[in-house]
DNA sequence: CTCTCCTAACAAGTTTCGTTGATATGTTGC
DNA sequence: GCAACATATCAACGAAACTTGTTAGGAGAG
């Protein structure tokens, strides 16, 4: 099998940014933030055929973002809170730290 | 000429996280959090080929992540602040806001 | 069991992105 | 002036991402 080569923390920072630099992903998120919903609500909402829609949903359930839930015949999709406290994680790790002058790089 | 289009909410926090959603940008940008750098650092300690350090921090300047001065034959990068602060507002607007049950959504 | 509905998955085409090598511009020093 | 260096930009290519239409499978209705 191949070897899973270790997910670095940056890595999985690519994963959540990719993740979200979708227009259409960050409708859906917007739409999930006020609560969870079903495939058929968001192709009429967001007026995206049904195969774009869940192609997208599919790379927000693979990085984690979202959730889904099978109940009969819909699947309903809700944001997951982990995903967002790891970006603020994330971007409070990349804010400049110091305010340096440029004498320790270069000379 | 091409009317300016815009831009809105979403294609700003598109614009943020495309720039971050790549390996070797996040790691400019880990290395500038630090302090201000030239590229020829940069060219060095990321092991990356000239036009392709210059390539990327054309788009983190694009989106307004990194600022850059020129002086004498270097140029050197700094990260601005303001976007960081973009995307807290942006993290926290997305994040689930309440615990909704799927009555509002489908039926 | 059959028909319909909801959704996921696949396949083919198009677009966007990232890399590489070459060229251009500007600076320093001789 | 010329040579060496730092950086940006361009062109071309391959790879990855997105879109669209189609197919497949599972769940309810009759």
């Amino acid at each position: 099998m191949t070897a899973a080569p270790k997910p670095t923390e940056t890595d999985r920072a690519v994963e959540l940014f990719h993740a979200l630099s979708d227009e259409t992903r960050l409708e859906i998120v917007r739409k999930l933030a006020k609560g969870e919903c079903c495939v058929c609500e968001l192709t009429d909402q967001l007026d995206a055929a049904q195969s774009r829609l869940s192609f997208h949903l599919r790379v927000l359930k693979d990085a984690g973002i979202v959730r889904d839930r099978k109940q009969g015949r819909w699947v309903y999709y809700e944001l997951d809170r982990e995903p967002f406290e790891e970006m603020n994680a994330i971007v409070s790790s990349l804010k400049p730290r110091a305010l340096r002058s440029a004498k320790d790089c270069c000379a």
